[in-house]
DNA sequence: AGCCAGGTTTAAT
DNA sequence: ATTAAACATGGC
């Protein structure tokens, strides 16, 4: 076969069908918090993701169809077979979190004085999820204890510095970096992208967890919470807070409070006019939302953010 | 200027 | 079992 065959490229569009609500401005609101994002990009409304499939790159784009209430994804892609858009499908689900059943948690909010008002302010909002727990893992270790702002353009840099590049029509996009090419990072090249050794250690002993399989997605996606939070939590670097953030913004797990994160408390102490409110009391105030907890900690924050950023 | 950010580990009481 | 210190940087 000649070689300039091999390089062609088909264009290929397919449709998912989404049950409602959905209100993607939302999650763009969310991804484009800070200026500088490029994993998960927006353009013109819609959605840019580089993915990896058969050892090589391709970069998705998604338009949002339909209404709130009846959403629809177009999503276009390069070289698109029956294989790789079942897995595109499902990383979409993923990353937009839309087999998040939102129905049944309105049903559930519906009788909640403090959750009732909140759900309406931000009908169909999904908390966004990693796209996958190496990605999950690595960002939360970024985001230990430095401001937002400075966290995502610490993670821009390692994307930019350690991951794969593809260009297309003059413009370069990057994939989030594999555990193969973090794992081999050195602490001067991290300090060089405001890493700290601490977290140069804990990342690369991440990435060497999954080349060396110990660490891997479909084992921790099947425990239970409280299994996979202690399993979490033996990892060097991933504590209490980590653990609970990567669990619900991993895997969308709706039952899990990161309780210790400061933006959840400060989202608790708004809504329920209390100051200074330790971590077990957010704990406590959470119980009565049972199975809901994690996704009603996610409600209060984001509702606490926009509220602040309309306050100006 | 000083405290706070999507904390965790290690070392000392 | 609890508490402090180190890690690193930027925003307000």
């Amino acid at each position: 076969m000649p070689n300039f065959i091999k390089k062609m490229f088909f264009m290929g569009i397919f449709l998912i069908d989404v049950e409602g609500p959905f209100n993607p401005a939302y999650s763009q609101k969310y991804f484009c918090r800070v200026p500088g994002e490029i994993v998960d990009l927006f353009q013109n409304g819609k959605y840019m993701r580089v993915l990896s499939f058969e050892d090589k790159l391709a970069l998705l784009s998604v338009r949002f169809l339909g209404k709130t209430v009846n959403p629809r994804l177009e999503v276009s892609c390069e070289s698109l077979n029956q294989e790789n858009m079942k897995m595109i499908e499902q990383k979409l689900r993923r990353v937009f979190n839309l087999n998040l059943d939102l129905q049944k948690f309105y049903e559930f909010a519906a009788k909640d004085e403090v959750l009732a008002p909140i759900t309406s302010e931000i009908y169909g909002y999904r908390p966004p999820c990693f796209s996958s727990l190496f990605e999950a893992l690595v960002c939360t270790i970024v985001g230990q204890q430095v401001n937002v702002r400075f966290a995502l353009d610490v993670k821009s840099r390692i994307v930019r510095r350690y991951g794969q590049a593809l260009t297309l029509n003059g413009k370069t996009y990057y994939g989030f970096p594999t555990p193969e090419a973090l794992q081999s990072a050195t602490a001067t090249e991290m300090r060089k992208l405001r890493v700290s050794r601490q977290k140069t250690r804990y990342i690369t002993g991440v990435a060497n967890l999954f080349l060396e399989g110990t660490l891997d997605e479909e084992k921790v996606s099947r425990m239970i919470d409280e299994e996979a939070l202690s399993f979490l939590m033996k990892i060097k670097g991933i504590g209490r807070w980590s653990s609970e953030y990567v669990l619900i913004r991993g895997f969308g797990r709706t039952s899990v409070v990161p309780a210790v994160g400061t933006g959840v408390r400060a989202a608790f102490s708004y809504f329920f006019k209390k100051e200074r409110l330790a971590e077990d009391e957010v704990r406590t105030l959470a119980e009565r939302w049972r199975e809901y907890k994690g996704l009603a900690a996610f409600y209060l924050r984001f509702a606490y953010y926009k509220r602040k950023s309309n306050d100006g």
